[in-house]
DNA sequence: TGATTATATGAACGCATGCTCATATGTCAA
DNA sequence: TTGACATATGAGCATGCGTTCATATAATCA
């Protein structure tokens, strides 16, 4: 049994992916990076709902920025997320 | 872009896991089949709390159960949990 | 600098969710 | 069948969370 501040830091990284705005969020940046409002009209959502889990995937260290101009360009932070997401989505599949 | 459905079974599968009491249970569960009042006391939750929280994951198809006696015996329900579980434990590890 | 565009943030509201407590259901043993 | 044990379930409560609306911060361009 793991300990038990781990399984809490689990539980929470599950969390994050455990919100439709966010897991679309995460899709529309599978392979393309793309600024605030370019996600938010992709996913049909408003920019702020967007920025506010934007938060929340940035805390958790799923996406990253960069600043282009006035617009900041969030992708994906690493190879995990994609991991995780085809891992789950695998599940759901079959 | 996966289809929205896709989208809303995949965050609900996610969101099963992002729970400190299922994790537990999961985990509790990870090599070894046991019943509610065990899981119960190895993860120190009430009955009520464990047998709540197994419906959830039973109809999430995460668990199964044999009947011995008067119990119940859980377990995993096949090797994908562990997966999922192992995959997050990696991602926060790093 | 001032105006405009892009993003972030805070408060408030409504909804979902996990717990407890009490009780129901179900199974076995005598 | 009755009593005891094992698990499930329902109501009610408290908490957490995602959205909207209004506004703040920040950066660029004229």
């Amino acid at each position: 049994m793991p300990d038990e501040e781990l399984l809490y830091d689990l539980a929470d990284l599950f969390k994050v992916f455990s919100d439709t705005t966010r897991i679309k969020i995460l899709y529309a940046l599978f392979d393309t990076p793309r600024s605030v409002n370019d996600i938010a009209e992709t996913i049909g959502a408003t920019q702020s709902a967007v920025s506010h889990q934007l938060r929340i995937l940035k805390q958790a260290r799923l996406v990253r920025f960069d600043r282009d101009g006035r617009s900041l360009i969030y992708s994906l932070a690493d190879d995990h997320v994609h991991t995780m997401l085809a891992q789950g989505m695998t599940h759901i599949c079959e």
